[in-house]
This record gives structure tokens, C-alpha cells and sequence, in this order.
DNA sequence: GACAGAATAT
DNA sequence: GATATTCTGT
């Protein structure tokens, strides 16, 4: 579209520079002659300033004073003209106006200048899509730097001119600096010129910045998981408990990736060596309820303040040093995993539901009609505790079980299993709970020996709250020699 | 160059 | 939403 000339080595396009052949490539001595230039600016004097400053470095300058004579012009000639250097505030037309229109109609790179150095106007100037932006008065360093907005604009990368380790344009913006520093003004030009680089900077490497997971954010994330529960933690209800501005679900989904793949190395399932080194991430980091990012693109000297200390992460815990929140993530992982074990083997159990279990086999124990039994009349008989907890055997049994936590859930989760509609879970575990809650996991134990252990076993609301499997087993423990009965398989 | 971890693509 | 792949910083 622009122009005729290729760039030899670079194959950049350039108007009516094209006589620069094959200087383009950095620090090779490339030289802006040539190039068009079109300046608009409603100050004469300004104007002249720029026209001979321009052309001292070799541009080939045009100059207008009304942003409405600049549009003719390119309209007119726009191969003529490679950059458009525009005021700000001009009385036909403001700059930023100029620029829309510039950007609407043609491919040209507008830098625009002003003698206003304020954020807001700096940002209107990039949110209209300007290449750069001027302070006034422009010095002689700058207008021999313009050129590179040209090929930035055909390359689409401002990386191939900047230098990337000292963060400066070229060697001309170092000899500037170092006569400049003296003077107090110049100070604060630098400093406005740095802002406006910065600006500039961010605004090219558009790209995402990277969310730091800190401790405290994993926290939040973990927290969220667990009240979730593990099988139902997907990004967006996470995204959702987090309640953390400016967090994506994708964000999320990405944590939650990692996530899972900790736990399994942690719950084994997936053995993996674990790191030697101890996480000390965030520690003294004051990173709290908030997201913490880093600048997306190549910047490199912009994660300062507190910072992790480690590059072990959030992930390279060892077993031993889990906190609380991800030691209930890893026990609910656990038993998810284990309720799905015990789903797949209880499609093997056909024909033991309990309503089925119940009405076939009416049970009678001491005499037909008596519903209540009483343990202490039977001393003999026994419950593995294990089994009535967990369908499976557990991988890490917890030392004590506590009422709140894994009875109720565990039999809440029956009921639902054996999809029961008049079960009253909470009862029967709060029953249970009372009774079994001194008793150590895996152990056998003697009803007898369970203090309030007066169960309506033979009621049917009993049994319809217990899983088949529950329910197989107590009844294959009560009566074992029922004639007809059922046998769990996993006894 | 290996690795962890985040972003992005599928 | 899950998983695979790519990117980036250390």
C-alpha cells in the first residue's frame, strides 16, 4: 500500500523514503533522509522551528498550520508523506481529532506534540492511536529518533529499535541525557519524557499481564475450592467466591490446572518426586485479598517491591508443610476420589438397594414386631467403623473422626447415593456422631462398648439412610445366617 | 538449558 | 470446563 521500495534485509515498505536501501537494521547508520514529513502546528514560530530542525536531519518537511489544510494535503498526496508530526490544540481542528481521521483513512504513523505533558492528554493521544508523543520544545535528539515510528509501524514492533537492556532509544538519547542532567527544567523534561516512554511502552506490549499467585491469593483460592467442595470447583463459582478485581475465570482455570496436578502429586495418585526445598514464597509480602500483577510484556525492571523469595511457588510444597486449606482440598480430593471408586463398584451391586434389602428380608430380630434394637442385648455383634465410614478402604485414614466434619458428609452422601427422598440424614449422622466420635478410624469395635448405641436398625427410615453397601453390611452382621440374604460382596 | 508457572489454544 | 501447548521469567 505504501510505497514502491523494499527495505533489503528488513523487506520494510517506505514511501518516498525508498532511496534508504538497506540501512534499516539497528546501529548499521540508518539515516532519516528522505523521509516525508508532514507538520501541523497552528504556532508559525513553532512551525519554522520544526521545519528547520527537520530538515537539518534530513527530512523532506512539509509544514501547515490548520489540521483541516493537513487533511487536504494527505488526502491529496498521501504517498508524499511517510509521518505526520501534529500540535495538539489547533483552532480548526484539535490534534487528537486530526489523528482519528489520520488513522481512519490512512495508514500513517502520527506522533503528536504538545507543550502539555499530563497523563490524561498523553493517554488521549494513545487511545487515538498516536506512535508517540512530543514535549515541547522538541529537541533536535527526538526529530532524528522520528524515523523509527515508521518502521515500527510497517514491522509492528518498537522492540527491533529500542534497546532492550538499557531501555533507550539509541545512542543519541544517552548523549542528550548526559547534558541534561545538570539542569533542573531538563530534570523534569526527562522525567516527563520517561512517563510519556512508559506510557508508550505499555501501551505497545499490550499483552496480558501475568497474575502472581501469592500466598495469600492462593489462599483465597484454596479457601474458595474448599467451600466449594473439590468436585464441584470449577473457574467461574471460584472466580466467584474469590471476589478479586480484575481476576478472569481464565486466570482461574489456569491456577486450578496446576492445582489439581499438585494435589494428585500430593495424594500420590500420580507419584511424583516432591521438590527438597521448602516453600517460603510471600513470606514478609504484604499481598493481602488483592491481585498482585506483573506488567505483561518485555519489561524487565518493573516487578519490583515485594516479591517472592523463592521461585518455588505455591506449588512446591512438600507433604509435610500443607496448610490447613489445602489439607482439606487434599482430604476432599481423597474422598471424591474414593466416592467415585465406590460408585463404579456399585454398579456391581445389583439389586441391593435397601428398600429392595428391606422389604425382601423384613427383619426380625428378637421377636416380629420389636423395631428398636438394643446393642447392648447383642454383645457380639461388630461394625468396622472403616467400612461404615468409607465405601473403600481409606489411602490416609484421619487419626479421629469428629461428628461435624466426616459423618455428616459421609452419610448425607449415602442418603443422596441411594437416592432416598424421605431420608433425614442429618439425624442419623448427628445419632451416629455421638456414638462413634471417641473411636479411632479402621477400628473394630463391640456395639456394647458404644455408649447410646440404641439404633431403630429394623426401622425402614433407618435403612433407607444407609448406602446398600452400609446396609449390606449390617445386615449381614446382624444376622448372618438369614436365609436369602444377600451378601456383601466387599466384606 | 531446565524448570515452574502463567497464558493461550484446542 | 478440561487439557494440551506455548510463552516467559528465573
Amino acid at each position: 500500500m505504501m510505497g514502491s521500495g523494499k527495505l533489503s534485509g528488513l523487506g520494510l515498505g517506505l514511501g518516498l523514503a525508498e532511496q534508504q536501501k538497506g540501512k534499516m537494521v539497528k546501529g548499521e547508520g540508518f539515516s532519516p533522509e528522505g523521509l516525508g514529513v508532514l507538520v501541523v502546528d497552528d504556532d508559525p514560530v513553532c512551525l519554522l522551528i520544526l521545519d528547520r530542525m527537520l530538515r537539518q536531519c534530513k527530512y523532506n518537511v512539509t509544514t501547515c498550520s490548520r489540521a483541516t489544510e493537513a487533511l487536504a494535503i494527505l488526502r491529496e498526496k498521501r504517498e508524499n508523506y511517510d509521518l505526520v508530526i501534529s500540535d495538539v490544540y489547533m483552532p480548526d481542528m484539535d490534534g487528537f481529532k486530526l489523528l482519528e481521521l489520520i488513522g481512519l483513512e490512512m495508514d500513517l504513523p502520527v506522533i503528536m506534540m504538545s507543550a502539555v505533558g499530563e497523563t490524561d492528554v498523553v493517554m488521549k493521544g494513545i487511545t487515538h492511536g498516536a506512535c508517540d508523543y512530543l514535549l515541547k520544545p522538541v529537541r533536535m535528539e527526538e526529530l532524528r529518533n522520528i524515523w523509527q515510528h515508521v518502521i515500527r509501524r510497517r514491522s509492528g514492533s518498537r522492540d527491533l529499535i529500542k534497546d532492550e537492556a538499557s531501555g533507550e532509544w539509541d545512542d543519541n538519547e544517552k548523549a542528550l541525557e548526559s547534558h541534561c542532567d545538570t539542569d533542573s527544567s531538563s530534570k523534569k523534561r526527562k522525567e516527563k519524557l520517561e512517563f510519556v516512554d512508559e506510557q508508550f511502552d505499555n501501551m505497545n506490549s499490550m499483552k496480558k499481564a501475568r497474575v502472581i499467585w501469592s500466598f495469600e491469593l492462593h489462599q483465597q483460592f484454596v479457601n474458595a475450592v474448599n467451600v466449594l467442595g473439590i468436585d464441584k470447583a470449577v473457574p467461574k463459582r471460584i472466580l466467584e467466591i474469590m471476589n478479586v478485581q480484575g481476576l478472569t475465570r481464565e486466570n482461574v482455570a489456569s491456577h486450578l490446572q496446576k492445582y489439581r496436578l499438585y494435589l494428585k502429586r500430593l495424594s500420590g495418585v500420580n507419584p511424583q518426586p516432591l521438590p527438597v526445598a521448602s516453600f517460603q514464597a510471600s513470606e514478609g509480602g504484604h499481598f493481602k485479598g488483592s491481585m498482585h500483577v506483573q506488567p505483561g510484556g518485555r519489561s524487565s525492571s518493573t516487578s519490583t517491591g515485594t516479591k517472592s523469595t523463592t521461585n518455588l511457588g505455591i506449588f512446591g510444597r512438600s507433604l509435610g508443610q500443607l496448610d490447613d486449606g489445602t489439607l482439606t482440598t487434599l482430604a476432599q480430593l481423597q474422598a471424591f476420589e474414593q466416592r467415585q471408586i465406590a460408585a463404579s463398584r456399585s454398579q456391581r451391586l445389583e439389586g441391593y438397594e435397601p428398600m429392595h434389602v428391606s422389604q425382601s428380608h423384613p427383619i426380625q430380630p428378637a421377636s416380629a414386631n420389636m423395631e428398636m434394637v438394643d446393642f447392648q442385648q447383642l454383645p457380639g455383634l461388630e461394625f468396622d467403623l472403616d467400612l461404615l465410614m468409607n465405601p473403600t478402604p481409606t489411602i490416609q485414614p484421619p487419626t479421629t473422626i469428629s461428628p461435624a466434619t466426616n459423618l455428616e458428609d459421609d452419610f448425607s452422601l449415602r442418603a443422596a447415593d441411594a437416592t432416598l427422598g424421605s431420608s433425614n440424614p442429618t439425624r442419623i449422622s448427628a445419632d451416629f456422631g455421638a456414638s462413634f466420635s471417641f473411636l479411632p478410624a479402621n477400628s473394630r469395635f463391640n456395639m456394647s462398648d458404644v455408649p447410646d448405641s440404641n439404633f431403630s436398625v429394623g426401622s425402614e427410615e433407618f435403612l433407607s439412610n444407609l448406602s446398600p453397601r452400609v446396609c449390606g453390611s449390617m445386615l449381614n452382621t446382624v444376622f448372618p445366617n438369614q436365609e436369602g440374604k444377600q451378601t456383601d460382596p466387599f466384606l
